[in-house]
Parts: C-alpha cells; structure tokens; sequence
DNA sequence: TTTTTTGCTTGACATATGTCAAGAGTTGGA
DNA sequence: TCCAACTCTTGACATATGTCAAGCAAAAAA
C-alpha cells in the first residue's frame, strides 16, 4: 500500500531512490477501524497521513454542535491544517466513517526530510498548492447563502459521497441541519427530474 | 520598496545573491489608485503581488451581488488562487481599497525561479503553507452559524480593518447584507459596553 | 456656501432556516 | 425472531436574517 503514497508523491516530482527509500523509512502504516478516531479535539496534529483506503470526516464542536469542516477519502492527504501548521493543540476531531487504511509520517520526519532532500520541497510545496487549491474550492461553497446553492454545489463537485456518507453529516458540511437538507433534497430533485 | 519584498523572502528562508538578484530582476513595481482594479473577472490571475504599501479587497458577484472573499493589506502576497493555480479566467475581482503600491512577479518568472533555484521552493512552500494557514482562518469564521459569532470572529481576529473599509463591505465579508450588520454591530457594542 | 453623494442606521414586513415533535423504514444486535 | 437504535422525512411553529423604504449626518462636489 505504501506504493500507493510513491507514486502519488512521485507525479507531483520524480523522486530519487534514496528520497523514497527515506520516505519508506519514515511511514507508519496504521488501519483505523470505522468509527474510531484518527485526531481528537485538544491534540496537537503531529503527522500527515495519506489515506491508502477508506473514507474520514473531520469535524468540531461549536455551541453544543458538530460542524463538519471536510470529508477526505483515497488519495487525500490528512492533516488539521491549523494545528499541524502552527504545532499547536487544535479543535478538530477527525474520525474514520469507513474502515481506513492510512500512511502516516511525523511533522518531525517531514522536517527532516525538507533538509535533508530539498528536492522534497518541491513535492511539499506542490502538495500545499493542491490543498489550498481544494480548500478555496469547499469556502467557494460556503459562501453561497442559500441552502438550495450550497447542496447544488455539493453535488456537482463530490457527488460520489452521497452514497458514502449519512444526510446527516452532509447536512453540518453544506452549514445547515438534517431537516433543512432533507427538505431541499426534495425540492431540488423533484425540480430537476421534471 | 522592493527592500520590503526581499525581507518578507527572507525571513521565510534566507536567499543567496544570486536568488536574490532574480527576484529583483522579475520583479514590477506598480501603483494602484485607490479605486482602481489589480483583476478583473474573466481574467486569469498570471501574478502574484506583494502589497508593499496600501489595501486591497477581493469579491465576485453571486445572484448580482458582491460578496467580499478577503481583505489585503502591507505584507500581504495576492493572488486569485483558484485562477493562479489552474491558469485559467476565475471570477474574482480584486480592487484598490486605498492607494496601493505592489510588488509584482509573473507566474512563468516564478516558475521559472523554481527551476533555476531550487532552493526557492522552500519560500514557494512556507509562503503557501501560510497562506493555506490564513485562508483557514477565514474558512472557519464562514462556518459560524449567527451573524454575532462571524463579527465577533471578525473584530478579534483582524480588529485593524474595520478603520479602514467601510461597513458595507464587511458585511458581505462576513455573509450578512449591511442592515444586518449594522444591528448587529449596535446590539454587540451596546452588550460589551455595559 | 449650497447641493449631491455616500455611509450608516432604523422600522415594518417577508422569507428562509431552525427547532421541536412525531413517525416510517432500515439496520443490527440480542 | 423481536427489539432497539439509527436514518431520513414531514408538520407546526419560532426566530434570525433579508428586503424595501425612509431618514440623518458626514463627506465630497459644485
């Protein structure tokens, strides 16, 4: 499975023998089992972790409430981007929805690696690119005031998770409760299947 | 100025003469009037700016309506991400809120300066983790539930600006229309003030 | 100066969404 | 198998925010 995470790693720069031997070195396979937690509110995100199988959700509280802040399924590159980037205890709770299968390397490690292989900036840096890029793309969403627009433009970029993930949690992702969505479900598809 | 754009470089990963000499060889200096537009929609963000002195504010128009998407000020590097990373038209205008001087470098320069100095791609990446970092920031005031809770975010997290913007567009910052915000700035001080 | 424009506030009312409660269908465990 | 838990839907009503309109004060323009 780690050949997954080379290969991912390699298409955003080709990398030599010796950066993927240390690579190989400093990742941890680790399965979390659906339901169990891969970070939890008031650590510290210490690792980011390609996720090789599976599907996870990562969410915080807010006034007694989950708010979901993203799903992440195979090929995404799991970190709580606040807490990694600023080494601090963050709010965010991220937690397997499917069995997962992830490979995970230190913030330390990669560190370590950033000197010892510059080249791997390139890699690090194509890799922040990407994720700010998505990032832009789910506040993109956010921003839409209506419920109805918010769903739309979920299911037109990531319709895939509506087999994978319960209306319930879509419901926190899209900003609105269960009730909302469902309702707007019914609209919107009974419009779009005249 | 461009002493301003060296600094900020430098302080991310100290540059070599050589590197250094490049980036001042790439780079524009350009003034924006306060009022004026640094990206239109329909165009492709091809720059990226170092704000060396000035404001800046970036919106797009939805259901024919301005909705702000971010504030720029001193320090500040500018881009329409979603535009400069996939070099192609976005949708965001960007505009001078006050006079503005910028420190401009094409994106083919930047590309460019990646290959001809790798060690560049150290700044490309804390530059992008940062502004990965801030844009996060943002993303979770958007997910705050009640007009209050987006203003009080607002005020502790960038308490400068509101001398410097006027009200109306904050209030499509923060995904409010200027009525709303102006009640619920009175209800907010009045509590406070107590 | 006077006039016009802009920024902000306030009121009355409309509407979208939230809340609370109930119920139907499904899944999973005992 | 039955029961409990969970997911999703629907209804009645409450509330936050949006819309439209008016007005005041300050700033800018004439």
């Amino acid at each position: 499975m780690i050949a997954q995470l080379l290969e991912r790693l390699n298409s955003l720069n080709p990398m030599s023998e010796e950066l993927a031997d240390k690579i190989i070195s400093v990742t941890k396979t680790i399965d979390y089992p659906a339901g169990t937690y891969i970070l939890k509110e008031g650590q510290t995100c210490t690792r980011a972790c390609m996720i090789g199988k599976g599907l996870a959700r990562s969410y915080y509280i807010n006034d007694d409430k989950e708010i979901t802040s993203r799903f992440m399924d195979e090929g995404f590159i799991i970190t709580s981007w606040i807490s990694y980037y600023t080494q601090k205890p963050g709010n965010e709770f991220i937690q397997a929805v499917e069995d997962c299968t992830l490979l995970c390397i230190d913030h330390a490690d990669i560190q370590q690696v950033y000197k010892e292989f510059p080249e791997f900036n390139i890699i690090g840096r194509k890799q922040t690119e990407y994720a700010f890029y998505q990032a832009e793309l789910r506040t993109q969403m956010l921003r839409k005031h209506t419920a109805e627009e918010r769903y739309k433009f979920f299911i037109e970029q990531q319709p895939s998770l509506l087999q994978r993930v319960s209306l319930k949690h879509i419901a926190t992702y899209l900003g609105m409760n269960e009730e909302t969505l469902s309702r707007v479900r019914s609209r919107f598809h009974k419009k779009h299947s005249l």
